[in-house]
DNA sequence: ACAGCCATGTAACTCGTTACATGATTAC
DNA sequence: GTAATCATGTAACGAGTTACATGGCTGT
């Protein structure tokens, strides 16, 4: 049987856990609003095309009324799910980080391309910030100990806590680089 | 004439901007080292390939001497990496984390294993801090204002204290799983 | 002599993206 | 009626990985 799925299924296999019976365009929706912090924003192709081989593998079952395809986990997929979470190894996460490769090359250019790659980097991160803060809100009331959304709130800090801090080095480099004028 | 080329071949480019000939095996590891932390660390054959494709655009010179083979940039090479830093946009980090992907699914396992996944990235933490202390240790000396490593050492200090960060946090959501005892 | 590292590549494959294509439903 | 959103897919492609294959050099 078909063991070993990419993360990114076991993602949408997640996401599915907490919301039931999922379209695979509201599948993609809530990657965006939720994964992509600290997974992916898988393309909209790549949901379906998922869908179809966690189907094949019978861990999702799809309910069509025609034209929409709503699909739910089966026992084998939510068995899946966690077996995945106790025996598979986490991993060190992964960073592709733009503006830490261009300040790595920051000698090549102007000190001022570097301040508006920093400060763009600030708007962006200030914007991400927000869009956390209100998934974050949006979990408040079912965030304490044993309720639905406890695990995902955490994570939700997380991240907020991350973007602020990413946020606070930035601003202490831009200091930094302030002091060659 | 081929003009985007992946980011991954800038990163290589720029690699090449401060130690010039390098072999394909030796930008393997000086990626392995460093560029690991901020962007990727490509595998042998994709080295390989890249700079298969570098020279052919003429941006970077090979220096055979029959069994090894060094790279160097060519000015053409140069020209392509600070217009790249210029012109294009650096977009925001992607992150693919494992930990907090099956942290956010906590509920469908025992709070033991999520100690325990908790546990083991603080180790892995650890350990990577390490290894990057010892990268910025090396550039200690040329790391001032208008020195070659300049903005190498900042970008390893943003990296260690992106690690410290992380460390803090997690201390803090395993007193939060803590409570639920 | 033998292990381990240095050094270079090829082939097959998978993940994931972009571009394209289609059409129904909803809100104004 | 018409624009935006909901909804589902296909095809072509590129980036990047793993597995495989080869062989020279270095230290013990």
């Amino acid at each position: 049987m078909g063991q070993d799925l990419p993360i990114t299924a076991y993602a949408l296999l997640g996401l599915l856990s907490f919301d039931d019976p999922l379209t695979g365009y509201e599948l993609k929706q809530r990657a965006d609003r939720t994964l992509r912090f600290y997974w992916v924003a898988p393309a909209m192709s790549q949901v379906y095309s998922e869908l179809d081989r966690l189907h094949g593998e019978d861990m999702v079952k799809a309910h069509g009324d025609g034209r929409t395809t709503s699909y739910s986990l089966t026992r084998k997929g939510r068995a899946a799910l966690t077996r995945w979470m106790r025996e598979s190894e986490a991993g060190f996460p992964v960073l592709k980080h733009p503006v830490a490769l261009r300040l790595l090359l920051g000698a090549l250019v102007d000190p001022e391309a570097i301040r508006g790659l920093l400060s763009q980097h600030v708007e962006a991160l200030d914007h991400e910030h927000a869009a956390l803060s209100e998934v974050r809100a949006s979990l408040v009331g079912s965030d304490g100990p044993g309720e639905p959304f406890r695990y995902p709130a955490m994570v939700a800090d997380w991240g907020l806590s991350y973007f602020a801090h990413e946020k606070a080095i930035i601003e202490e480099l831009r200091q930094r680089i302030e002091q060659d004028r």
